[in-house]
RNA sequence: GGCGGGAUAGCUCAGGUGGUUAGAGCGUUGGAUUCAUAACCCAAAGGUCUCGGGUUCAACUCCCGAUCCCGCUACCA
């Protein structure tokens, strides 16, 4: 394959709304910068790009809970987030953000480009608008009964209870968060992009071309979604916050957020540019240049389907490559920041880097083994003793021992200096050691250019292996004895730690996209320059002067003690513990404003009058094919039998309620479900526990009484 | 429910257009060694390749079905 021109690598931008854990890091950040510090080592020209996605209703919503405004929340978050980036060694030519005007511009010429050449299709539809507030309302915005679970504060978009994601149209009761009203549905116009029309590049591009080039699970997501046929997509929403639609007619209306924020790695290409002297357009338009996305796997379809239609429409490239990691569970569980399960990285930043015994070693530390468990084909698992054994029985042992034990040994045996090789007495197991100094960076540079990072790493610590091996087997610490009586012993001391050192710098070179900052201190120990670590120097055994003096040994990296780790358990512990009790009381809280600020609408009794509720009687119930949560329910009401579809399948096993009395709204419009026709609802109450409940008469009556 | 990904040694993971004894690292056990952060080096033990069928001379690898985990998605008056 060819080299490419150029490249443009992107790590998904993160939500501005909080910490980011270490999963995140895993899956996208750091990956993408050991690519592209290989790149650039290989001088390539290759900008990486990131930055904060700090638009979306999460954000005022959450605004709103704290009393404090959206601008104040990607305030607080988006600096720490960078910062925290930065501790790690997480190099990105810009960290932008999509708050940035030069990001609204960018996103509005997008969205023009896309709307002159008739790419959008503008519908009509109805949405809940809050008559109060003048505004309509954005998913997150409303609040009702989760049908799902019955969780009574979900939010239109999803159920923070159940995860479930939902629509607004399927909450129970909903309610508009800023007036507490009941909001009314109105007549709005948005713009979609329709994917439909793609179709077929698309399967062209993905499903055909890059399915040996691609991981399975991304082009096996695409194919699905492609397979079961596009949808067209909102661009737009009726929303405040966010990039304001650019036409007269679109008042009060922002782009969608998954459409402005990829949109944000090209505002920030820009911004690099800007800063740099630098044209940014080949980036994006130059078909010779290579554009790679990192995200993690619940990103796949917005990176290889969506953006990519976006880009093709404006005219742009689309990626060569969208290395998607899976996920990375903590301690056997999910890593999950709300429910207090994850390691914040700002959290591992304070109690490992910035300790006193800690420092940058503790970066390349977590690199290390982020890597080494690397979610590449399937989830993977974070565990602190996990953590202990590859610092301790690689990093320390393998890697850290063996430079130091060559230092050592080269200053007691060698007065320090890069000792002279001596051709005429190199054996067969030197020469072996050379072929492996090459063989190494020839494997590795071909598993980085693979996106196989996990492998590429333990072929650096490989080599470190074998060159204890080689020590081992050349043992210079016993030649030494008989330095006295053979003319030979120096020079098969010199050859040893000749090898062993130019080994070392070919450690610095391989290890250096990986753990730079290790990359950084055995420069300083050879006393060499920066420019040494240019990967074409990987691989050969000239890098070090014979006769150069070098530094004494400092450990690379210390060991972590059990105590260490006993004290980061309890504390994921505890912090779940309190995540738990601030979510109960949180819920609490939420109930009880929810009871008092958002009382139901008084009625009239005409109102109430129209509703006809009656007893039934089940007389049968199965589960409805292809749906797990709905029940098909027979019910008698005396005078007929109706079939009733209900959401109850989860909590009631059909035998079990066969021959129970129910409360049946009767004179409910039909609907269908699944290709049932309900005709009637069943009255359900829910406990504190979110077990439901039928509202039953207290003995058993007659079927078709009257309820009043 | 549909679709996608996964299930291989105690742990973390490789693997193959089907073909003799299924691999690595860590961990464990034993040995050797002392230059080195009790590190390194050598050796061994350890697997019905999730389960059940099928195709085949031969299946861990291909096909069908089941189970479990993860993700996307549908159903919810």
């Amino acid at each position: 394959m060819d080299t490419p021109r150029r490249y443009l690598v992107t790590a998904a931008l993160p939500y501005a709304n909080g910490l980011k854990h270490i999963g995140h890091l895993a899956g996208a950040y750091l990956p993408a910068d050991i690519y592209v510090r290989y790149l650039k080592a290989q001088k390539r020209d290759a900008v990486f790009v990131c930055g904060s996605d700090e638009h979306g209703t999460a954000i005022p919503i959450q605004a709103m809970k704290e009393g404090t405004t959206a601008q104040a929340i990607i305030d607080k978050y988006h600096p720490v987030i960078e910062q925290n980036f930065k501790d790690l060694g997480i190099e990105f030519d810009i960290y932008h953000r999509t708050s940035a005007p030069l990001h609204h511009e960018t996103a509005q010429e997008f969205f023009t480009a896309l709307n002159k050449a008739g790419e959008l299709e503008v519908k009509d539809s109805e949405q809940y608008y809050d008559d109060e507030a003048k505004t309509f309302l954005a998913d997150r915005f409303i609040k009702g009964t989760c049908p799902n679970c019955g969780y009574d504060s979900a939010y239109g978009d999803q159920c923070e209870k159940c995860g479930k994601s939902l629509s607004p149209d399927e909450l129970i009761n909903p309610v508009s968060t800023l007036s507490g009203k009941k909001p009314v549905k109105k007549a709005t116009k948005h713009w979609y992009l329709p994917l439909d029309r793609h179709e077929e590049w698309l399967r062209e591009w993905i499903v055909k071309g890059h399915k040996d080039d691609w991981r399975a699970n991304v082009v096996g997501q695409c194919k699905s979604w492609i397979d079961g046929g596009l949808q067209a997509r909102a661009v737009t929403r009726d929303l405040e916050w966010g990039v304001k639609v650019p036409l007269a007619e679109a008042e009060g209306k922002v782009l969608y957020v998954w459409f402005d924020a990829p949109i944000g790695y090209v505002s920030a290409t820009k911004q690099w540019a800007l800063d740099n002297n630098k044209d940014w357009k080949p980036y994006w338009y130059d078909k010779d240049t290579s554009l790679v996305h990192f995200i993690g796997k619940d990103n796949i379809v917005f990176h290889a389907i969506i953006f990519p239609v976006i880009l093709k429409l404006n005219g742009n490239i689309v990626p060569s490559n969208v290395p998607s990691n899976e996920f990375m569970n903590l301690e056997g569980d999910k890593m999950s920041t709300s429910r207090g399960w994850s390691i914040e990285m700002d959290d591992y930043i304070n109690d490992w880097i910035k300790k006193d015994n800690g420092g940058p070693q503790f970066a390349d530390a977590l690199r290390y083994y982020l890597t080494q468990i690397a979610p590449e084909t399937k989830d993977s698992e974070f565990t602190w003793k996990g953590f202990q054994d590859a610092v301790n029985s690689e990093l320390v042992s393998v890697f850290g021992n063996f430079v130091n034990r060559a230092f050592v040994l080269m200053h007691k045996l060698c007065k320090g200096k890069v000792p002279k090789l001596h051709e005429t007495l190199l054996d067969e197991t030197d020469r072996n050691l050379v072929a492996a100094i090459a063989q190494s960076k020839t494997t590795v540079e071909k598993l980085l250019e693979g996106f196989s990072f996990r492998e590429a790493q333990f072929e650096v610590i490989d080599l470190a292996r074998k060159a204890n091996k080689y020590m081992q087997e050349k043992q210079p610490w016993i030649v030494a004895k008989r330095l006295d009586t053979d003319a030979e012993a120096q020079q098969l001391i010199d050859n040893c730690l000749h090898l062993c050192l130019q080994l070392t710098a070919n450690l610095a070179i391989l290890i250096n996209p990986f753990l730079p900052q290790t990359a950084r201190k055995m420069l300083y120990m050879m006393k060499v320059v920066d420019k040494m670590l240019d990967w074409e120097n990987a691989g050969k055994t000239k890098l070090l002067s014979v006769g150069y003096s070098l530094r004494a040994p400092e450990l690379l990296f210390r060991k972590v003690e059990d105590a260490e780790i006993a004290a980061q358990l309890d504390k994921l512990k505890i912090k779940s513990q309190q995540s738990k009790v601030e979510q109960a009381e949180k819920k609490n809280q939420e109930q009880q404003a929810a009871v008092v600020s958002t009382p139901k609408a008084e009625i009239q009794y005409d109102d109430f009058a129209k509703m006809d509720f009656r007893i039934g009687t089940i007389t049968s119930a199965e589960k409805v094919e292809k749906a797990d949560k709905l029940l098909k329910l027979e019910v008698d009401l005396g005078t007929e039998k109706r079939t009733i579809v209900s959401g109850i399948a989860l909590h009631f096993q059909p035998e079990d309620i066969v021959g129970k009395q129910v409360t049946v709204v009767a004179n409910l419009a039909p609907r269908k479900m699944r290709g049932i026709e309900s005709q009637g609802m069943i009255l359900m109450a829910e406990d504190k526990a979110g077990k439901l409940h039928f509202i039953n008469p207290e003995g058993t009556i007659d079927e078709g009484s009257p309820v009043s």
